[in-house]
RNA sequence: UGGGGAGUCGCCAAGCUGGUUAAGGCACCGGAUUUUGAUUCCGGCAUUCGAGGGUUCGAAUCCUUCCUCCCCAGCCA
């Protein structure tokens, strides 16, 4: 066992069970429903349930849980696998349908009904509503509950051949209706739905609901460890009960699979409900669902966020069953630390300054070589042309500088990155005294790289492109979507809110800059780091080397506090 | 006021079959290296485990009372 992973109560289940020789196997599953798009929260599940399969030499399974036909999609379970795929994992043949199994499920129903143990109720919705009691009084007993199970099996079977409408009958299981857990007040498992399914089409009428159908397709499996989120915990006597049940009829084998619940994901200064990022889809507030800002994975992707940064993250903030709110700062430093290792540097110049070299001779070019990866030498390097006239970041001059300013001002020395120290003797401004161009002298025994060029000492260094040579470029720069921690808390005075009323208006600044020829250059969904900026993507469908285009993943962290 | 869960450093989170100084990460604060104010590197950061009682030579870990928060009354998942 990998010793090297956090150890969070899940792990401990699992080997247990795994020591007590009640499984011999891992067998876990993400079972998403095509009805949406997938999120961070998802991530940690598809992290979760992966790696704890690859952790004990077991296997996870992608299940599409397809039990509603009123909101499923082809097109959402395509867009699920693209992006588990994204994320590094390889489900392999095990790529399963609940809708595949509806005749097992129904064949189960069935079982149950011969057995006393479920029946078909005649009720209406609201009926039903009505005779579930409340938290603290107990429900009444449907009058259709003891209706002979001949009666029910072959009422069953003409809801199946669609003899009645939506709504007209239910089959239940028979539990307890004054059982102080609501779930087991003869909670419904099959209704009637008039609607083709997208992959089964017409063929059924009737569909299991979740609470039964998830059990049965985890039995089906062979799934051990059937992972889920804590709402689901008073969801686990129904899970144990009927499946107890189905083996007692010998449909399924033992071991049977066991739910453990823990907490989902809440990250501040984003949201991760299916409804709240409809919503921001709907409004327009961003451009849709793979638009860099959304907490989506294809948003993620986009972004230029990286699968074993998400990998990280979901290591450092563990597994638990206590809900909490992690740290947004938590996942920008998981993705810094990925990026890190995986992104080549490049520079770019996001709000060029025009510097001219005064003493540079006019036609010059003096070629500077630079390190791909300041770690990583077996990256090897690049050249970068230097000539009198450079394009530098303008907020690396002050006329007046502040204290502890380390970059260029009148009279100050700087190392021009990889290439010259240089002094700065003056600028020009224009009628509204803004800054138009910065003045320099270079040294010429200072280039980097040389022999006698340490032996200049300047207090900083700036990053800098040859005008002649950069390449126009478009940078989008991200930032968090929302300005508060919790978006849409109640103010302190109680007052309700909603998240759309923290919207981060500056959660994207779009900017003309220059970036190195080959960094425009690039495929899309190529990573950079802009040395001094941050990470860098090229966008997945906007970006084309005759029209580049960047998007900020995330900015690097900055010691510098004016 | 029924049932099911959770409360350990600013944010996460190990530990919880009782026994040396309560892991680790993020944040923060130093300090060293640095041609990214990045990275890396050292060092600091809970006499205390929601609160009160109790058991014990000894409790975050056991018992007990209380407080706070979350989930459940879809023919959603």
């Amino acid at each position: 066992m990998d010793t090297t992973l956090p150890s969070n109560f899940i792990r401990n289940e699992i080997e247990s069970d795994l020591a007590a020789g009640r499984y011999a196997t891992v067998v876990t599953r993400f079972p998403p429903e095509p009805n949406g798009y997938l999120h961070f929260g998802h991530a940690k599940s598809i992290i979760l349930n992966f790696e704890m399969a690859k952790t004990y030499g077991g296997r996870c399974h992608l299940r599409f849980d397809d039990t509603n036909p009123e909101k499923e999609s082809e097109a959402f379970a395509r867009s699920i696998e693209e992006a588990v795929a994204w994320l590094g994992y390889d489900w392999g043949e095990h790529r399963y349908y609940a809708s595949d199994t509806f005749e097992t499920m129904y064949r189960c129903a069935e079982v149950l009904i011969e057995r006393g143990l479920a029946y078909v109720d005649s009720q209406t919705a609201e009926q039903i509503r009505a005779q579930r009691g409340t938290l603290t009084e107990p429900g009444q007993e449907s009058p259709f509950r003891n209706r002979s199970r001949e009666e029910s099996l072959e009422l069953f079977r003409r809801m199946r051949a669609g003899e009645f409408p939506n709504g007209a009958h239910v089959v239940r299981a028979k539990i307890d209706m004054a059982h102080p857990n609501l779930n087991l007040r003869d909670p419904v498992i099959y209704r009637i739905r008039h609607v083709p399914h997208y992959r089964t089409g017409t063929a059924w009428c009737i569909y299991p609901t979740y609470t039964f159908a998830h059990p049965i397709e985890d039995a089906i499996e062979g799934v051990t460890h059937s992972l889920c989120t804590l709402e689901f915990e008073d969801q686990r006597p129904f899970y144990d009960w009927l499946l107890e049940a189905l083996a007692e009829a010998g449909l399924f084998s033992r071991p049977l699979p066991r739910q453990i619940e823990f907490a989902r994901l809440n990250l501040e200064y984003t949201v991760l409900s299916k409804r709240k990022l409809i919503e921001l889809v709907e409004q327009g507030v961003v451009t849709g669902w793979d638009d860099p800002r959304m907490p989506t994975l294809a948003g993620a992707r986009r972004r230029g966020y990286c699968p074993e940064g998400f990998r990280l993250f979901v290591e450092r903030t563990g597994i638990a069953k206590a809900e909490s709110w992690i740290d947004y700062t938590v996942f920008e430093e998981a993705q810094r630390d990925a990026l890190n290792e995986i992104a080549p540097r490049r520079i770019a110049v996001l709000e060029p300054l025009e510097l001219v070299l005064t003493n540079f001779p006019p036609e010059a070019v003096e070629w500077c070589d630079a390190p791909n990866h300041p770690q990583k030498p077996e990256w090897g390097t690049r050249r970068l042309p230097l000539t009198q006239r450079l394009w530098i970041e303008r907020e690396d001059f002050m006329e007046v500088p502040v204290k502890g300013f380390k970059r260029l001002s009148p009279g100050a020395e700087v190392r021009l990155r990889y290439g010259f120290v240089i002094r700065c003797t003056g600028c020009e401004k224009d009628a509204n005294g803004r800054v138009t161009r910065v003045f320099a002298e270079y040294y010429p025994d200072s280039k980097s790289g040389t022999p006698g060029a340490d032996a200049y000492k300047p207090k900083g260094a700036i990053h800098w492109l040859c005008a002649k040579h950069a390449v126009a470029a478009e940078a989008r720069l991200y930032d968090r979507l929302f300005t508060q921690p919790i978006p849409g808390a109640p103010g302190p005075d109680g007052t309700p809110r909603s998240f759309l009323d923290d919207l981060n208006p500056n959660a994207l600044t779009t900017v003309k800059v220059f970036v190195e020829p080959d960094a425009a250059a690039a495929p899309p969904e190529t990573r950079f780091q802009f040395e001094r900026h941050g990470y860098f993507v090229t966008d997945r469908f906007d970006h084309r080397p005759d029209a580049p285009v960047f998007n900020r993943t995330v900015a690097l962290k900055s010691g510098w506090k004016r």
